[in-house]
DNA sequence: GGAGAGAGTTAGTGAGTACTAACAAACATA
DNA sequence: TATGTTTGTTAGTACTCACTAACTCTCTCC
């Protein structure tokens, strides 16, 4: 690992857990096992620092080809596949949606950036559904209301999970809360006639 | 309006935009409009405003007065006045929510005092499907899990809107958002041969 | 009018923090 | 061996921050 990734990675690890000012360059320094001076040599300023790990660290898919080809017209398999999916791609951001939250407001760029993801989303799932609806395979609704929902119930488990000690308020495993969620969406989305083949 | 309040009302604001460390107390005290000096004579250390500021402005609710007697065992309406209910305390709590998610880990017993209130919403909700079901208006189901989803739910919508900009991912307002959540789970609960009675 | 309580003002301390200057040591490459 | 690059070390600057001491002002209430 050379000494820019040594500090970067130790860097969005402490920004993330303790914030922007809460993270010293001297502990970042100490925690890279670098001296401080070497962390001042390859970058310019703190600022920089935090702008050069979010670019590292945040990791951009292009849902299309993400999606696309896995889907396999099938609701439930479908909807799992997204749900899971989102939360690979949540928790490789993780520090990035945290540093966020908090600092939102300070990097100019942020908070676009991590609703880039949600919203290409929202509109992959909105078309799945027009296109499972010409299929005849779900119900008429309201589909971007349907895919923000769903986005929304993933949204929760994985804020709550990953910020807030939320597992203490449930002893159901992160699997099966996903689980149960998409067979919510089945059930809102299949007509009652063909709800009853399983 | 006290000296007291006036500091608690700035500090408890300031820190959950700028975070503990960000909120300098010249800046509290001069928002509030008193010296700093004064703000010292108040309170022994910055750390204990924030844990006056907390204790001042996490507004408790026992969920089980504020429901209970609200239900009517009308699920759209029930779901609709405990998913509306669940937002009005999580906004009252906004501030402290927001400091909890970053400054968590360095306030004893902060997260355990937010997570309280979705623990004891989940138990009620998870009571009222029983006794729903109980009187034939509901599906079976995993009455958590479904607890669970519908909170998890609501829990995004809240977070994705007021910590991060979420409302530039779909011009649905809160209020749509609400009501179409509210409809997922009628289709989830109801028996398909009542289904159709709309 | 006098006393006491609460607030302002000014000036300051000591610790920490981002960031720098200058020089020496280690290393690889040619 | 010579040279350029990278790093460590040491010391330091300028600033900010939480917090304090000491004194003055201004009310209120008797």
């Amino acid at each position: 690992m050379t000494t820019d990734e040594k500090i970067l990675k130790v860097a969005i690890d402490m920004i993330a857990k303790k914030g922007f000012k809460g993270a010293t360059t001297k502990q970042i320094a100490e925690k890279a096992a670098v001296s401080e001076m070497t962390l001042f040599r390859h970058f310019p300023s703190k600022k920089k620092i935090l702008e050069a790990a979010i670019d590292r660290y945040y990791y951009s898919f292009q849902m299309k080809e993400l999606f696309e080809h896995k889907l396999i017209w099938n609701l439930e398999k479908d909807l799992l596949m997204i749900a899971e999916t989102y939360h690979t791609i949540m928790k490789k951001n993780k520090n990035v949606i945290k540093i966020a939250i908090q600092e939102g407001h300070n990097v100019p760029g942020l908070l676009e950036q991590v609703n880039k993801h949600p919203r290409q989303l929202k509109e992959l799932i909105e078309k799945y559904l027009e296109e499972m609806h010409k299929r005849n395979h779900i119900k008429d609704c309201d589909y971007e209301l349907t895919a923000m929902n769903f986005l929304y119930m993933s949204y929760g488990l994985f804020i709550s999970r990953s910020f807030v000690s939320g597992e203490i308020i449930t002893s159901l495993s992160e699997e099966d809360v996903i689980k149960g969620s998409v067979q919510v969406f089945i059930d809102h989305l299949t007509p009652s006639e063909v709800n009853e083949k399983v």
